[in-house]
DNA sequence: CATGAATGAGGGTTCATTCAT
DNA sequence: CATGAATGAACCCTCATTCAT
């Protein structure tokens, strides 16, 4: 319910009609609406984190770099489209969730990425992203162009994979056609 | 503060105080808070619809595509950045806003989003985008990209025409290493 | 409108659009909101009272005591019902007018009972109506009778004086049939 | 307390205060203030009817029509003036109640209106009622006097019954003197 | 493990009223 | 004679939360 209404609008009696109780049973589980929030977005947070990171492992050990980031892009894209419910919650109340909160979760948002960090920077070192690129900055518009597509993602689109696969050749390839050179 | 807080948490009271007037003055201007979202989120995405819109007009009439989309880039980036307020405050609410008022808001939308279909297409027609690119989805991981910067822009960042001319380098030229080809 | 929507729904916008200026300006001819709730309850008594007094005055020098009844039925019921905005207002909201203005109105109301106090008397002195009838009775059953019709009488009603030549026959001649006597 | 001040008048903090509880609480049995009004306004409207019909009801078989009216009217006026809580508080906030309101409860108004009529027309049929009688005019200034009472009934006046013979024996018998005939 | 009952805090909104212009 | 702008008071209502059961 968070991920459709938002944490605000979301009240605790419509938690607990989905959930078959009162309202008040809410409190056994969770001692404030608050921590359910800050449950939520980890988990969101988590299942994408968990996600990307498995794929990669799982890969064979030679796999290339530009196998691991599609990987990586594939792995992010299904759990955040396909298994979305935690994930987009969090996408969507993580600007308005309480300062204290934003504060905590950080860290989980900044291991994520390092996560990214970490796949890319390889991928410089090992000469399959060029030299001159920047590889930070390419971290930030790549995660964003992924986040966003919760914004966008319809039922009727295109298989993740081949979304996948299409943007790690854009990347990897460029858009840039022929007159161009 | 519909961009700090969200319009849930925003109280009228707050806008009052803000605008040194009492909650119940803001009724003389808006009939209610969900006016007052609604203008704002309306004026959020004019105000970056407006700036691509004319940047793209002002270029000299022989000018690449690339260089139409490098600017598109430059505008939106420096509208979303510099000028946040409500372009901001459009985003993070845009979701949490009240189904009338989401309903409503789509078109304006879907007026931005035409700008660049227009501009994408037209840069694959005239060759500068190659053919196999599918400038659908290249439209929406970029805008995606674009958007996405306000949750991570800061002041100490980069400056942003530094920060579009990178991005469009990367797209268009990729950012394959030699050791890929 | 004090009519329909009764004093407290009424707002001074409401009477303001009415009158075709702005709230504020009511209270270049008002003092306040209650005032002109009073106005309007003397208005209605004053119109249903010379109402009555008049068409009594003006009947021929030796009319009987039933005649003059009804012919102040017939005035009651003609100024309540066919001049009816000023009228039915008072009776509408008579009852959740503030203490004050309700105090001082009732004057007015036992000035109106006094009119029909003389002539129920003078008729039963005279001899018109039985020794027996408790006059003060009478009165307010036949007042009760005559306000009320104000809650059920429209416009595809019979007209007015058949209404009230049926009851001062209802009355005067009693409704009993044969079998009864 | 709608019955003294009114439906607008009266707050829930008011309620609430008589009640012993906060105004909030009385949304634990009500869902708006409406609701409220509305089952006051049935609850009137039944204690006459159910008072009415029982009284009739249980009346001896062969009971004349006479005296069937009367012991109508007598349970009118008991249930109105002694018991009077609800069925004053919905003649005084009928007409000011909102529109859908007054249209659900038009129904039952008319339900008990149709007891009357079944009534006189009854008494009529049996030649209790002289023929020439428009009866349905008769039930309509017959109930508006009895409504009508709960403006002027006070502790210090007459027992509820002797004032029901009065008006049987003044409605029956007329209120003619011997000098009319 | 869950509920019914209640509450305190506060929110959006309405409205009579004021006052400078 | 009228308005635009603003306000204070108050209202209905919502909701997270508490607590006895």
């Amino acid at each position: 319910m968070f991920r459709r209404k938002g944490y605000d609008t979301t009240t605790l009696k419509d938690i607990g009609a989905l959930a078959k109780i009162r309202a008040p049973a809410i409190y056994y589980y969770f001692s404030s609406k608050e921590q359910l929030l800050e449950e939520i977005l980890n988990i969101g947070i988590a299942r994408i984190h968990d996600a990307v990171q498995e794929a990669v492992d799982n890969l064979a050990a030679g796999s290339s770099h530009r196998v691991r980031v599609e990987t990586a892009i594939r792995a992010h894209l299904t759990a955040l489209l396909q298994h979305s419910d935690y994930t987009a919650a969090n996408i969507i109340n993580y600007n308005l969730a309480p300062r204290a909160i934003r504060a905590r979760h950080l860290a989980r948002r900044e291991s994520y990425a390092d996560c990214w960090r970490d796949l890319l920077q390889r991928a410089q070192d090992a000469g399959e992203i060029g030299p001159s690129v920047d590889v930070n900055l390419l971290r930030l518009f790549l995660l964003g162009a992924l986040f966003w597509t919760h914004e966008w993602y319809g039922k009727d689109q295109e298989p993740i994979e081949v979304m996948a696969e299409k943007l790690s050749a854009m990347l990897f390839g460029g858009i840039g056609g022929r007159l161009q050179e």
